[in-house]
DNA sequence: ACAGTGTTGTTATTTATTTAACAATAATAG
DNA sequence: CTATTATTGTTAAATAAATAACAACACTGT
């Protein structure tokens, strides 16, 4: 059997210019010290002040800002206000985004109180939960739902991401059907890989992966 | 001012290769696949097979395997069973690695529960929280301690990672004391970033990055 | 015995991303 | 008015990682 290759979206074109998919992620983190700063007061920032507080050189900063076309001042820097603007422009979706959680477990109420209400952006406007006891409770507004009305909801309610914290066995199953409502991206915290079509946004964090890595990393250390 | 750098571990040397560090993060996701198929009763597994339950292509677990020096036989391809074991002399530290939580908040708690008993190697040992009705509880026979004893805990259990989930505006100053402290590992679930020095393993999840980037993904493939 | 098949292992190539280098600039101090 | 400084914006180079290409092999069926 000769082998498969999924594709995967890794480039974006934004003012005709290609745009690494590590700089839309800094640019939402930029924009978070941005909105700190701001309310500190400060109007205007240096690309190596932006470089400071995140996790980046000077450098890409700049380089970040240049692909998305934001030029700062030679003696202040970037002008706060307007570069919040212009990464808003870049990454919020017009009127706010619907998101809906799927899997009420410990994680999946953890980051439903850590998410709620942090982004107006990015609302929470439903969950599911295969339980009877939870079918039917409603946190902050939020109705928990029947995972049979997953597709009535999804289409009615207009849930364009899911965050998944069901069960591990239940995962495959549950984002097939996801994908069949039509939902556009998933945020799968379960530790079983799934596989959406290409049109499908799709970022899978798993947190043992990440543990056995910083254990490997920290025995490395010794070692040297 | 001029520029600053910050040095990260990028690749490591196993057998007189080069490894990157994305191929320890598969090795690791590799593992549990096997031990999937090895519960089931498989004994051989191909390339191809490994790369359908992952989300990679069989070309690179053949070049991952490679990079570890792992050979596969030709019309079975690999041994699961021996397969884990080299796996788990790479990932594994001797005796198990001790970890405690900082922070036993709804998303703490979380992964506390999440990850409890899961992997007998990477044990949570102990807990820590500023509010005084959690110290000195007990979950698990884990047991939660007032933050002044940082420093006396961690190296009285030999505790060598760091799982950080206290609220935003402490884990800067909670991070500086466990660097202090000794730590070798820092999981960063808050959306402060955090600093630490080269020799201690940061890894830093976010997330609304994450969800951002998910938004953007959804708004470009509307467009396209 | 030999063509056909499906696999591994490895090198070469391509792509993606970061880092470096540096010209251009504007303000400042002497 | 000129040298100095600190910054941006951008191109070039270096590094990292994924993908392709393919030789070597071992088994199968004819």
């Amino acid at each position: 059997m000769s082998d498969k290759y999924f594709i995967i979206m890794a480039k974006v074109k934004i003012h005709s210019k290609e745009i690494p998919v590590k700089t839309i992620a800094r640019l939402s983190q930029y924009r978070r010290a941005l909105l700190i700063c701001s309310q500190q007061g400060k109007t205007h920032i240096f690309s190596h002040e932006i470089a400071a507080i995140q996790h980046v050189t000077a450098v890409q900063v700049r380089r970040d800002l240049m692909l998305i076309g934001f030029n700062g001042s030679l003696k202040q820097g970037y002008n706060i206000r307007d570069l919040i603007e212009v990464i808003s422009e870049i990454l919020d979706y017009k009127d706010g985004i619907n998101v809906a959680i799927f899997g009420l477990g410990n994680f999946g109420r953890a980051l439903f109180n850590y998410f709620y209400g942090k982004r107006s952006q990015l609302r929470i406007v439903a969950a599911f939960d295969s339980n009877p006891e939870k079918i039917g409770t409603e946190h902050n507004k939020v109705y928990c739902y029947s995972p049979y009305r997953v597709e009535e909801i999804i289409k009615k309610k207009n849930i364009k991401i899911a965050i998944l914290t069901v069960p591990p066995d239940r995962a495959v199953e549950v984002a097939q059907k996801l994908v069949n409502a039509g939902i556009k991206g998933i945020l799968n915290y379960t530790s079983t890989p799934i596989h959406v079509p290409d049109n499908v946004f799709l970022d899978e964090y798993d947190m043992i992966t990440t543990m056995e890595k910083a254990a490997f990393f920290v025995k490395m250390n010794e070692l040297s």
